[in-house]
Parts: C-alpha cells; sequence; structure tokens
DNA sequence: TCCTATATGACAGTAACTGTTAGAAATTAA
DNA sequence: TTAATTTCTAACAGTTACTGTCATATAGGA
C-alpha cells in the first residue's frame, strides 16, 4: 500500500523535477532549523544549502513556516473519512480513518514526522499556523457527523459536538511529543472516552 | 461593578500615563486597521497617528498583532474560575465564571469587543495568535476539572475532558460574528450540551 | 533643588517577503 | 530534429516588521 500522490495529472518531467526538489528543501530545511534552531536560521542559508536562489525558495513555499509546515496529509484524511462506511457512528469512522492514514506513513518516515511535530509545537510562529488545520478539522467532523445524523452541517448541536472531538484530538497531539505511546492509540484511547460520556 | 487594573501596586503617574497611552494607541490602531485593512496599515502610520514614535510603539507592543489581541481579560477569567465554589460541578463552575467575567465588559464596549474579536478571526496573522488562548484556556480548565475531582492536571483523561470543553467553546467563538445571540447565552447552550452528553 | 531611574525619539541594521525582468530549460508543434 | 511557446529560475531593488544602541527628556525620591 504505497502513497499516491494528491494530483496524479500533471505527471511531466518539469513537475515531477519541481515536487522531488520541494522535498529535498523541505529536508534541508528541518535538519538546519533542528540544528540552529528556526529564527537563528535565514531562508539564505536554507538556499545556499539547497542551491537555489530565495526567489524559487518564495516560489515554492508562501511563507518560511510553510517549508515546514506544508505536506499531503489533510486531504488523504478527508478522504479516509469519506470513504467509512455509512452505518458506522461518527466517533467510529474518526479513528478509522486515523488509522488508515497513519498506516501510510512508512516506520523510519514516522520518527522523521514526529520529530516534526515536536518541533512545530516548540515553535510559537510553527505552532500558531496550526490553528486552520484545527478549524478545517473541525469543519470536515461537523459534515461527517451532519451526513451521519441527518441533520445541517452548520446546525449549532452538530459543530459544538465537532468541536468537542477535536479538541479532545488536540489535546491528543499537544501530548504526543512527551508520550511513548503511537498516536493512533492515543486519539483511539481519547475518542473512546467521548464515546463512553464526558464523566471523569 | 467597575473593572480594576491586574496590577495595583505601582501606580505611580508615569506608570498610569504609560497605561492610558497604550490603550490611545491601542484604540487608534484598531479603527486603523477597521479603516484599510490590516497589512494595508503600517505601524509607522499609527505611530504616527497616535503621536508617538515607532520605537514607543514597540516598547509598548512586542509586535503588530499585540496592538489587537493584547488585554487583561484571561487573568480576570482565571481569578473568577478559582472563586467559583468547590461542591458546582466543572462545567457548572465554567458557566458561571463566563457569565461572571462578561458582566465586567460594560454594554458600550462589549459592541466594540465584538467587532474586535470578528477582525481577530478574518485576520490569518490574528488568528492564529489565538492557539495559544485555547492551549492556555485548556490548560486552566484541566486544573480546575483536576481540583474538582481529585484527580491530577496531567491525567490523560482529564486533559482530554479539558480539551472537549474547549474544543466546544471554541465553536461558539467561531460562530459569534455571524449570530445574532450573546457570547455568555451561546457558551451556555454549548456547555448544557457537553453536560448533557455528547449524543445528536 | 539635585540625583537617579526610566521613558522616549532618532538612527542604523537585519530578515522576511514582493514585484519585476532577463535568461534557461522543458513542452509542444512543425 | 528544429522551432516556437510556455514555464521555471536567478538576480535585483524595494517595502515593512522588528532589533539594538545612544542621547535626551521627564518623573520620583532625597
Amino acid at each position: 500500500m504505497s502513497l499516491p500522490p494528491v494530483q496524479e495529472p500533471s505527471t511531466g518531467l518539469r513537475e515531477r523535477k519541481r515536487l522531488r526538489m520541494l522535498r529535498v528543501v523541505q529536508d534541508i530545511a528541518l535538519d538546519l532549523f533542528l540544528a540552529n534552531g528556526y529564527e537563528a536560521t535565514t531562508i539564505q542559508q536554507i538556499a545556499e544549502a539547497a542551491e537555489i536562489s530565495e526567489s524559487t525558495f518564495f516560489r515554492y513555499f508562501p511563507t518560511k513556516e510553510d517549508v515546514v509546515l506544508q505536506d499531503d496529509l489533510d486531504p488523504i484524511l478527508d478522504a479516509a473519512l469519506r470513504a467509512q462506511p455509512a452505518d458506522l457512528s461518527p466517533v467510529e469512522a474518526l479513528r478509522a480513518a486515523f488509522r488508515q492514514t497513519f498506516e501510510l506513513i512508512s516506520s523510519d518516515e514516522r520518527s522523521r514526522q514526529r520529530e516534526r511535530l515536536a518541533f512545530v509545537l516548540e515553535v510559537p510562529e510553527l505552532r500558531a499556523r496550526t490553528v486552520d488545520q484545527f478549524f478545517g478539522a473541525t469543519d470536515l467532523v461537523a459534515r461527517a457527523l451532519a451526513g451521519r445524523s441527518g441533520r445541517a452541517a452548520d446546525d449549532f448541536e452538530v459543530r459544538v459536538l465537532a468541536g468537542a472531538i477535536i479538541g479532545a484530538c488536540m489535546t491528543v497531539v499537544l501530548a504526543l511529543p512527551t508520550a511513548r505511546e503511537d498516536v493512533d492509540e492515543l486519539l483511539d484511547r481519547a475518542l473512546a472516552q467521548l464515546q463512553a460520556g464526558l464523566e471523569l
């Protein structure tokens, strides 16, 4: 089960070369950041290490932050969630979607991703950018809940429930860098707790 | 019931003058932002309009964002939450704390605050900065939950529950600009839904 | 009233971007 | 293969947020 690129259609040499170079730049940048710190590393240094111009850097990534943040996981999770059978409960569907998505990440890539996440959470500038991911995820879950319950996606109660679910997942992500368990196991525990009710 | 300054101790003339000027700058800056847009408004323009130097602006606010974001509400909410009687359920305590905090805001200030919130949510740079407020709020709630349930604040289940509560509140904040109801009413509805269980 | 501490303004400098332009490389057509 | 066209790239100048330094001014205390 290999991880397919999101947009297959444009498969010219130029596009593939660009994509490959883009990943290389991300890799080099992360190494530099981890070694010398985020602020201390300039885009000029990244450009020099990757042997591209600063112009090209900004054509690849709109901001310095995006060189760390950009990945293709969101649409994959989205697709996985939509692909879940309709008779699953919303939380069950989410649990399954998470599991499938994380299975796509190979085990050597997994430690790197974990390192990246820890770094994102500890750099204020990068951590801040995760808001929109949370908001987007809430939208996603709200739509899934709406589809499975027959209510509107902008229904207040649907949105509150979606927010509670994502909020719980959020704490898992935060706890991850210091936890010894795997992501999917912690997510599973959190969602199971929600399914069982909110009591302590 | 007037809104007391957070740090009473340093009440020198210099300090009061500084604080008053700081609020004036915030007010002028928000007007400029609302009129011309966040990015289009430079710090130079704000400084000129407020008749201070750019140096002074940055001595007041560490970043351009903070001139919009900085306020004293967080410690007040914190104090209100701590002041709730111990026999209230966690969610009940939170509802009461919210109600008390919002009562402190006078009605003419309230529309201004609402305008500000809508603006913060629509400017990516400002919206991004709300993450840490969410994380901080989750910590706050986790501690409150821990204190009321006799469990540790870093207990996994405590944190998941705190995350779910804050996640639900988050959707309320997001819905606020387009809602006709008041904040405290919507928060109350959301928290009541959580208390009743997570079903739809 | 003098002395000290702190706030302020002016200045120079850095780094993240933005926009433009010329040239190189890849795609398409002949 | 060659020619025409499109698209990617490098180089450059310019703007703005932000940092650090230094001289000056102003408030608080003796």
